[in-house]
DNA sequence: CATGAATGAGTTTTCATTCAT
DNA sequence: CATGAATGAAAACTCATTCAT
């Protein structure tokens, strides 16, 4: 009765799947998730991961661009309600605070540059997705006054991520003590 | 006569594992450098591999971290030579330029970045070496009369490795185009 | 038609796994069995030992202790039916010329004792095989009158192993020449 | 000049090796015996297992052999003063429970004999050692009187081995519980 | 008498992928 | 749509032994 046809039974062996993947990529690293391990963490029989999938490398890809993109998604709304570039600043630093560089999203973004950096087509997604978010810091920039927004995007963007790797090796780089220089920026 | 003892050729077999190591780590990615490809690589039998290291990671982590430390203690002199906050930076952003985001020495820190994530030694040496680095910024800004200068130089190394990281997929993130931003923050 | 099902296949390689460890282990010696012997000479690919086992050690053990049991279990019947103490002591010493410990039963219980004074987890489960006999022969002892049945089967039992154990370098060592002398412990 | 000569110091390293083998031997298992473990136990360079042993086989039958002799020719003299069969019973049972099955003494028996089932030279000189010790014993049952000494000493030696053995499974298999029935053997 | 670097085959274990059912 | 047994190469690491010094 309720039980879900064969085909909807599919698709949700899919999607549990890549989001178990995404889990696992921070976890164990890119080229540590297996096959096994996998199937084995999603409940799912090994030779599901073939079935759905051309190979277990294009599985990671759409794994971790899928949440990376689900995290920018999340992120604009909260950007666009900003009043000012100082409420801007807040609220990318706030969030920023939730990455230790050590924590799940921190690792799996750069675990997936990593990957682009050795994968075309890894490389041309990954760059979209950054690019879409980029275009929408510039403009909330603009808006605001801020001068050169495209290139202040660019530079805001690569130090939050590059606060983010070196937070992993020194965790006193909070948010709060490195404002006022971040201020600057804008 | 000439021919060197056997500690020489011992340290010379160690010395060269290690450089063949740094420069795998970036081509193949830290996780997939084995054995067998190092050893083939350095054109020495693979048993020499655990006759010289204690385990595999272990010489990844002396290779990675001896390389580093080599590039940012060459960086000192050129940085102490600066006579202006202007010039410093453009001898920053100079050297910057150099890297591609998916050149050997941007890829290994990277790969180090990570590794150091999941193993707690290799984050502590990699810490003091950054640690270090900040050190001499620091000082050197404070000198420029830069204000706030330990929290501009962590600011400024992080921008500098997140666009490193960025440059990979967005390559035209030009050191020249950024310069006006990163201008702001001293 | 008769082709027989995969999982059919399956259990009959693991089976002969068991088996051919348990023909290897006194060939060899515990710590000599190594996967690629025990695959060759059980004819099956060299991956399948760790598909079907988490372990060499735990195959090992597996193949060790049910061919043990196997023994034990077909001794008990034998044993059932002796009319008095002395045909018991005869089915038992009769029993003991098979084993002149270079034979393979012999070497596989030595090894197999020798294993799990370095395992906790085989030994408690070869305990267990050896405290069901134990039992078993201190039941048939008491029912024969025998006095202080437990400690007489319990010594009568390291008796028999400790003959196996001197017969490889004694051979003369006979159940014959011996019978005498067991016979006083009833 | 305390300084030993050259010929002394290599007799010492001899020794050592030696006596270190014999504590590994039980420790890891004689085929778990390795060159370099022994030589970095011993203090020793790696290359002396080889410059004083023909293999690291000889040694670890040298080693095992001269730590069982001096064990048994120990336990002579202290059977000599027995004053009755009791008392030369008492004397083999005590020295039993210093040997739990597990402790190094015990397990160094047993990877003798099972070593000297696959080594024919090993298992003549062990059998030497043994005949030897069952000579002695043979020559006091006889005098106490002991009906049959020769198969008397030859059963109550394989006893005592085989209960080392069993007393690793079965730890509460003391001398004291089994006294009664060992001492209706005499 | 001693050293310790070197060798290359050995070890257990894990891998992505395929395919018969 | 799903299963899980099978494959064979590759992983990290250890080995006894040799030998130039």
């Amino acid at each position: 009765m309720a039980s879900p046809s064969a085909a909807e039974r599919g698709r949700q062996v899919r999607r549990r799947l890549l989001s178990t993947a995404a889990d696992l990529i921070p976890e164990l690293g890119w080229m540590a998730v297996s096959t096994r391990v996998l199937a084995d963490r999603a409940g799912v029989a090994p030779g599901l991961v073939h079935y759905h999938f051309a190979s277990l490398q294009a599985l990671l890809a759409e794994a971790a661009l899928g949440r990376i993109r689900e995290l920018l998604d999340g992120l604009g709304p909260l950007l666009e309600g900003a009043a000012s570039p100082e409420e801007l600043l807040e609220t990318m630093t706030a969030s920023l605070d939730g990455f230790s560089g050590r924590d799940p999203m921190s690792l799996l973004f750069v675990e997936t540059y990593l990957a682009a950096a050795r994968d075309e087509e890894l490389r041309a997604a990954a760059g979209t997705i950054v690019d879409d978010f980029r275009r929408l810091l510039t403009r909330l920039l603009a808006e605001h006054g801020v001068a050169a927004p495209g290139e202040t995007a660019s530079v805001f963007m690569a130090t939050v991520d590059g606060l983010m790797l070196h937070r992993a090796l020194t965790p006193d780089l909070t948010a709060a003590s490195l404002a006022p220089v971040l201020r600057r920026m804008f």
